[in-house]
DNA sequence: TATGAATGAGCGTTCATTCAT
DNA sequence: TATGAATGAACGCTCATTCAT
């Protein structure tokens, strides 16, 4: 029987939690380190493992809550239009866009890690399959293709947000906005007619 | 003034690649060893890199001209139907999914690096952008929904067709192969009416 | 706040430092390889490096080491004449004029290293001023001159050892012995009377 | 027969040693490549090779000669006084201490390297040698001791004076300049009465 | 629970020097 | 004579992770 972990664990791992963010933010999340992160936290090395799994956790925890919260404030709206869900994403993709590896841990995640258990990443893509679905649900009668079920259409609206950002990374494709393209591949997606 | 390279050069760099490739037809993407591709090959490591920046970058030589090969299958036929053009991605899938190293390089060279020289993988998936972009000029009539271009329907089809990549790889939908996913996103993305 | 080191990390360092005397005493100082110390020593390549900073460190810990206990020799003596004293310094040549690397790094440390921490053979350095001057100042009257003090002359004579050391290796001057030439130097600057 | 060089192999001769010194002014002794050399020159590595025997023998012309212009103002000169030969040595000083390879170099080749043939450097050191003797033996009478023949006198100064550069670059005793210490060693080791 | 020393396999790097063309 | 591709033996380093205390 797990009894409820003691206080001062849950101190300490707020501690390095925090410590973390500071990195990130002071340095990016590729040059976060281990090491760094137990310095400024004040604990021992084994004390980071003793709270995470890996690296990995640590750091796909930290993008997994920031992803939740700005699905949160995606989810307490309901976009009208699809240019207005288009742009409903801005929050969702100033997490990802971040950087270089906000990108990478999530285009990875967004499948194609060796994930057994669902990571907070991997909850959050499924948030925002739920998020979007519920609007397309709720929006005014008219406005979409009916042709096809919600989750499935929020399946492609994932995967052209992915395509936004990742050519947004691009060379080949670097001069319009994420935001624009976006928009673009949704009105493509779920207009009713053509 | 760079002049061109002499042709022992060439053929080193040649042999570099074959031992590589040799190496991971062997063993697999991820236990390539810089230090086994020298030793195969009969160069010293320094030799290796002065040819190539890194391993990564020898990598995704090798992976990008899969990728080329691949396309280029692909370039050689003219599906008449969306299905087919489905279909048609397998040679492509087949590289892209091979192991979870050419996933992850694929992705992340989908746009998420921070490249300033185009390298191959860069370069591969323009070329597929080119090759569907062809595919559905040459359609027969009436096969394809005709409200947007060519180039910006390639494009989707891009979308789709590494969402069903990393979706692949990714426990919350494991269940469903590659291309009955890909195939179903591309009937919804360009069938013409609704 | 760095604490103690344990004493697990103070018995690897004496593995480390031991094993490298060992190859030394097999092979010379300049066959002296990271790699045969740490597989002699049963640790980490990574171990090493967390002790000493590069080679070069733990080349100058051991022979400064080697010099400390020569000077140390040294020290235990009351040399009673110049002539002595020159003698007397023959421990010391032996670890200095050992080889061509000791001489390299000897020479290289006795100011000439852009050196922040005193390292080990800038201190030992420092230690033969002390003995060196120590003898003086317990000689019989009359056997020194008396216009300068022994600080000073100390360094006149580390200058003179030096010199010999140098001289010795040079092939201008190959002929005479490091003791020959360094007694006759000894007599010119420290004798009385002219 | 050694037939006279070409004009065009004295042409390159000329060229890769003023890019060496141009790049040795630029970025100091220890940073010079022979690479960057060559480039500077515009011509091939091989090409360096079959012009000087390797890296430390260009290095060792360049600051040989750096030496001989310097003993060549001395020369020129006829100090009346112990100071005013301390003095005298100031463009000797202002070449080696230069830097700690120069410094590294010359306090080498004053004897520790493995020299067979006499090099630049030691063909330098002969030189003060002679300077500094050719200097006493006209100095006005009853300024030097003389209980010991000017060559003997010579090596102590070359002693002294490269203990002064040393001990300049040492952290023991860095607070006291190259000349101050080396008019003090002088006067000690010259003066005719105690 | 926390500690922190040790791990370890391999990468990238160095760069003077050689040698076939 | 000049060329420049190739050499090669270490070195330094990385840094997440383990495990005995």
């Amino acid at each position: 029987m797990t009894r409820a972990p003691q206080k001062r664990r849950l101190v300490t791992r707020a501690r390095l939690l925090e410590a973390a963010q500071n990195l990130i933010a002071e340095k990016g999340h590729d040059a976060l380190r281990v090491e760094d992160v137990v310095a400024k936290a004040g604990v021992a090395k084994g004390t980071f493992f003793s709270h995470f799994e890996d690296k990995d956790r640590l750091l796909s925890e930290i993008i997994g809550a920031d992803m939740h919260a700005s699905l949160e404030k995606m989810a307490a709206q309901q976009p009208a239009t699809i240019q207005k869900m288009a742009d409903a994403h801005q929050p969702y993709f100033d997490v990802i866009a971040q950087n270089r590896t906000t990108v990478d841990v999530t285009v990875r995640y967004s499948g194609a890690a060796a994930i057994e258990d669902l990571g907070p990443i991997t909850m959050a893509f499924g948030r925002h399959l739920d998020v979007v679905a519920d609007w397309m649900e709720n929006m005014p009668a008219g406005q979409l293709r009916t042709d096809l079920d919600t989750a499935f259409l929020a399946e492609g609206i994932q995967a052209f947000a992915v395509q936004a950002i990742a050519l947004n990374f691009c060379a080949l494709h670097s001069s319009v906005e994420i935001s624009d393209r976006f928009r673009a591949y949704l009105e493509a997606w779920l207009a009713p007619s053509r």
